[in-house]
DNA sequence: AATCCGATTATGTCTAAACATATTGACCAT
DNA sequence: ATGGTCAATATGTTTAGACATAATCGGATT
């Protein structure tokens, strides 16, 4: 049997948990460490990129491989479309498409698209209910010219979210959680008091040609999300 | 110049994301693959590889490469040391440890990190300080067994969030964010009026010999959690 | 002292070829 | 139909060798 990179990869691990390479220290380099395991310089660096990818190692050309000195840890979260999510738990999915208004997108919003003042665009506000209880509220904006066929879709019966992961080309986008207090609106969407904490989401998608969607969801009180590293 | 690994990432990912590989469905096998990009199979393996594992593809020996079925509910988020988060905004760094006790662990905790009752912990709360002003106010149990040494650190001057991180080895955890009113004494700690909305993120992180440590971590209003997919 | 420049060196990448291994799917026997 | 066997196939891994590239180090020059 001859020596595989995962081999190398869990004796490094091993002597970075045991400390035999210290925090910040030099390892040796490639061509010795092949000599030692007795395999191709290839095979160690397959193992050595291994780890520098999950940030046990910090590797830098000509100045070599030293131990990371805060291993950070990156979690990765799934974001369910929220039918899946309340569906997930056992509940009857709905929605109730509130408002559906063409119309240019505010000045604010656009800045931070990047996009023309005025562009063209949908606004849709949408109520979703777990087992006919308000789960969380929606407030959307889409880009006509990157989401085409959104103005003829029938968002009664599909709701807009999974309208849009399931026709429209995306290239990547931000997600911000933060804590906010239940407006008067809000607190009667989501059957809660007015200053209630609740969880909300903001999230900006991107597209092959620029901005494709602004969303704000709030959500019911009590809501959690979950990451796992 | 030939073609690198890093072209062929690219120029995959822009098909699944431009639905040119459709999600669920078989992509071409490495060889024809090579053939198209003009490279060696070795190259398109290499970046087919990278994509697997940021989660956009699925392989399978002899079953061949599809696109996975939910690329889309992927986000990454880097979990950085406190320290560095604050650092980061060009704000000082400091934090206060307010109580250090030995115990057992209580029930409810010992339950939810599946330890026996009784379990010898240390508990531990904390304000974190960004440029003097209140950040964040942490409450944490350590296992004693899962963290040999914490005992006799220094916690004044290396924090529990990095003397940990530095410390112990881990091997997985849940994140768990939600929004809470504070508490009268979550206010004073952190200087902001009762009730007011903060996100709180309630860790669970777990070693090779169970669990290590469980932290809610309380954040001062205003905080945002970002995420990039 | 400061700066530029070239030699050196460790990692990064690509290739071609070979073999390993998991799965599938077809063929065959029951 | 049912189940078993075996060949085919796509990915996984390893190798030796070559060249690319970034960063460092020293020495030479100003």
């Amino acid at each position: 049997m001859t020596v595989s990179w995962r081999d190398i990869q869990s004796e490094a691990l091993r002597r970075i948990r045991a400390r035999e390479w210290t925090e910040g220290a030099l390892i040796p380099n490639e061509t010795d460490l092949a000599r030692e395991f007795g395999c191709a310089r290839a095979t160690v660096n397959r193992a050595l990129q291994a780890l520098a990818d999950d940030g046990w190692l910090d590797r830098r050309r000509r100045a070599g491989t030293r131990v990371a000195s805060a291993p950070l840890r990156r979690a990765q979260l799934s974001i369910p479309l929220i039918r899946d999510e309340i569906e997930g738990r056992g509940q009857a999915f709905s929605h109730r498409l509130v408002t559906r208004e063409p119309g240019r997108l505010p000045l604010a919003l656009a800045a931070k698209l990047e996009l023309a003042d005025g562009t063209q665009a949908l606004h849709l506000r949408t109520l979703y209910l777990a087992d006919a209880r308000p789960f969380a509220f929606e407030d959307r904006w889409v880009c006509l010219a990157s989401a085409p066929g959104i103005a003829e879709a029938d968002l009664e019966r599909v709701s807009p979210n999974e309208w849009l992961v399931r026709h429209t080309a995306f290239s990547g986008g931000t997600l911000d959680y933060a804590a906010e207090a239940a407006s008067a609106e809000m607190a009667e969407w989501l059957g809660c008091p007015v200053g209630a904490p609740l969880l909300v989401l903001e999230r900006q998608t991107f597209g092959p040609q620029g901005a494709v969607t602004h969303v704000r969801l709030t959500h019911a009180p009590g809501h959690r999300l979950r990451l796992e590293i």
